[in-house]
DNA sequence: TCTGAAGAAAAAATCGATATTAATTGAAAT
DNA sequence: ATTTCAATTAATATCGATTTTTTCTTCAGA
């Protein structure tokens, strides 16, 4: 029941701009609409049930997000996708959580562990099948890893890179299905350097685990 | 007469919401308008004489870029600034944008190189009085420092934080002048061993120059 | 047949008005 | 005097309609 942040107030209510800022966010990430295609306004608003305000303001957000282009005045469009780009997110991710991480690692607490085993737990015990549920076991597990950073800018920059990087799963993933190798095994391998805050030792785990499966997805893409 | 990006095809029109993006981000900059202080819709209309879509647009943008903070269902404000965002900021910048530099002087060419002379050179023949024009040279140098560098993610991550951090500069620098310490020599310095290509120099350079400028700042905000 | 200009159609951007929601004030009750 | 609740006020969020811009289509002229 992850009814997001803005029911901070108590009542169940969200608003319409970020209900259609999630949804379409969503549906970019997870390929149901194709990179590079027109987002028209009018057409949204049917999909997302509500008016252009909101749509409009959903589509800047993800802007920000690089998940969405804006084009002059000629409306917006999914952001493209590339060879290229998947590997400068594959990079900048490795470079970043490696830095999240040392931090994460260094100020964490018994907390921060425990929540760690759980998300590990949750996740393996996701059914792989379903796609997207498992995807929200699976970066919860890694945004944990980092969770314990005292740098909110860097946590964000890295929480950005996961979701681009995780449209490439998508695109790449849709066919064959996604673990064929021993995940498993190499989040084990994170999780118990991670307990034992052997930094060295869960950096390189970490940045192997994104390593291979980014060459695993470079393939699929070509 | 830079124009921003918008003018791409050829007529000089600029839609309303990208006016008011940039001259509200200018304002929060330059510290026109107090960190934490209220946004109200109305009022922006009235000052940036426009409408209300423009106006929220805009905010949704700054959003996104950490200059604005979205409150619920209760509008709009000026983010807050701390001296743990500060050092937070400066941390990262280092990191950053000693990566993005490595990268920048590995592919960097003749053209690069001509235009970081020149940048230098219009940075050192601005006027120092003029805060808000030097700024604008100051920025254009540090950014052609990083320009060759082959991931457009992490520059834009780089250009967040410039301009994140130097919202502390106005922040602090408003009553003493800003430029006691020799900043020519450290940009100098820079300069050189980034023409030589000694990339461990630059690096150390920057990284130093930075530190300074923090340290110094920080002193200011206390 | 090709080129280019004019007009028509489509879409985006913007505006003003309405509906919701939160903040404030003041009165009544403890 | 203080707290609580209700009514008022203010501000946000949303919508539908209008204006502006771009794109598509058609048709005249070379």
């Amino acid at each position: 029941m992850d009814t997001t942040a803005s029911e901070k107030h108590g009542n169940g209510t969200q608003s319409s701009t970020q209900r259609a800022y999630l949804e379409l966010r969503s549906a970019i990430i997870t390929g149901k609409v194709q990179p590079g295609e027109r987002l028209k306004v009018e057409t949204l608003k049917e999909t997302l049930q509500t008016g252009i305000s909101p749509v409009r303001e959903a589509l800047s957000l993800l802007t920000s997000d690089q998940l969405v282009e804006r084009l002059d005045q000629r409306g917006f469009r999914v952001a493209k996708t590339s060879r290229a780009q998947f590997e400068e997110i594959l990079d900048l991710r490795c470079n970043l959580e490696a830095m999240a991480l040392r931090d994460s690692l260094e100020s964490s607490n018994r907390e921060w562990e425990d929540a760690l085993v759980l998300a590990h737990h949750h996740m393996s015990q996701a059914d792989r099948g379903d796609l997207e549920g498992f995807e929200t076991h699976h970066k919860h597990f890694h945004m944990t890893l980092l969770a314990a950073c005292r740098s909110p800018i860097l946590l964000r920059f890295c929480d950005q890179l996961y979701d681009l990087n995780v449209r490439y799963r998508y695109l790449a993933g849709k066919s064959k299905s996604y673990g064929r190798r021993n995940v498993q095994a190499e989040h084990r391998e994170i999780l118990d350097a991670a307990v034992k805050r052997d930094v060295e030792k869960v950096c390189a785990s970490l940045i192997a685990h994104y390593r291979n499966t980014g060459a695993f997805l470079a393939e699929q893409i070509g």
